[in-house]
DNA sequence: CCATGTGAAAGCGTTCACAGCC
DNA sequence: GGCTGTGAACGCTTTCACATGG
């Protein structure tokens, strides 16, 4: 989801398709591609879902909201769908990007394969670090920031790419919205704000692991004891009165009554 | 969210606690984390709500399913509620971790320090390639992947990150699982499967651009004409239907009528 | 008074189940 | 007969608005 208080009116989804549609349009392409890439005329919503890892309703809803794009009885046509998606999701055109920041992740995403084969063009790749101006990262050569309006109105970037510490990452988005940029993928761990009719999608590699260590440690609560690690900060002042469910316990001792 | 047709009943979150309030702690958390550094004593909902990018009724409610640990007219203590979500993610714990896959992804999520603050720790990078072995990346040695079943029975991991090339990654899936892994992080362009019980979540980093396509396209489309690149490939047969709306132009040309 | 905590209402997204069409 | 396309039911999420309590 977009990080800041803009984004579209949040109700009503782009051109009738709802959000979560839009999320998943990606995916169904990709496995179309798959499948295209062997030749295969024809799938199923049934075979195309399993490909793609959800049910075969959702996927029927899903592309009912693109047309009627099937044939009953027999499924739909692999090329003629990857056309439409792409279409869709406006990959028929050439979107150049600016990466900003070529650390470790900079330079994956300048080397990864996924984005030429999408209509996405690195058009720059744009650091701070004058050591590596000059430098090629998967072919592309590296700019000094101080180039960076320049690159992107002579470019006619849209979309940019925060991939800087978290420290210079509002104001790389700053100079980059000031500069026409108007989609913003930042894998930096902050909270950007932008004005009005920029939309900015978030990547925090933390997040997911953490999201994954809360279901972990429910696994494994179920069952085995296991103790915390450090005992308990000090609470506020008055009533903490925890949810009636108490879970595995390990709640903190109750310190402090006023 | 996870990308099989495992995972929890996908009914009911875990502990009473929605998965679309655990996705979002670990903003909260951060937010709190920065506060704390600055040794702000309390924030108010509205004030904690606009650090992490959300509105403050959702923060309220969030934190509700968590028990009441603010004070009215006051707000929340900053070091108890830094503790409280911590706790209730599962960071009090440790977590150690392995990735696999070192190329300029795994170095980037191996350097990455917001792991290390949050009570992951990367037990061991594993990468095939036996040129890498014996390198160390951010400190931490990389072993070859002949090791690792070895190295998750020793460090007693259960959560593995891979970061492989999308050919590898089921057959990497595979063997982690194998090895007592249950929650995989994947950056590999590829749907996993895994056997119940295993949580997968994954990070595509070319859908995020592809949504952020999608926006941008209906941005310019709403006021530029704008020419598609490539003619449409042959639709299928029959009853090409298209929906009411057919928004800004550009659908194909209506080929080939059976 | 002020800000939290929370029922109730509204909005989305997913799933069901079957009508419609090939 | 088989598979798509879709209304209707359901459940989750967000938002509202106000009672509650420091």
């Amino acid at each position: 989801m977009a990080t800041s208080r803009n984004h579209r009116p949040a109700t009503r989804a782009s051109r009738g398709i709802p959000e979560a549609t839009v999320a998943r349009l990606p995916l169904y392409l990709r496995a179309l591609t798959a499948l295209s890439e062997r030749s295969v005329p024809t799938v199923s919503s049934e075979e195309l879902a399993a490909a793609a890892g959800v049910n075969s309703a959702k996927l029927r809803k899903d592309f009912s909201y693109l047309g009627s794009y099937g044939t009953r009885g027999v499924g739909y046509d692999v090329e003629y769908l990857v056309y439409q998606i792409s279409r869709e999701l406006g990959l028929t055109q050439d979107w150049p990007v600016v990466i900003v920041g070529i650390g470790n992740l900079g330079a994956a995403l300048a080397n990864y394969g996924g984005f030429a084969s999408r209509g996405f063009r690195v058009a720059s790749l744009i650091d701070a670090d004058s050591a590596l101006t000059g430098r090629t990262v998967a072919g592309i050569p590296v700019e000094h920031s101080d180039e960076l309006e320049k690159i992107i109105a002579e470019n006619g970037v849209s979309i940019g790419v925060i991939a800087t510490p978290a420290g210079a990452a509002q104001q790389v988005c700053d100079r980059l919205v000031a500069a026409g940029v108007t989609s913003i993928l930042n894998f930096a761990p902050t909270v950007l704000s932008v004005p009005e009719g920029v939309d900015v999608r978030k990547v925090d590699l933390s997040i997911e692991l953490q999201i994954l260590a809360f279901h972990e440690q429910r696994k494994a609560g179920e069952e085995a004891p296991l103790e915390e690690t450090a005992p308990p900060a000090a609470p506020p002042a008055a009533a903490v009165t925890k949810r009636p469910d108490s879970g595995p316990d390990g709640d903190v001792p109750a310190v402090m009554p006023a």
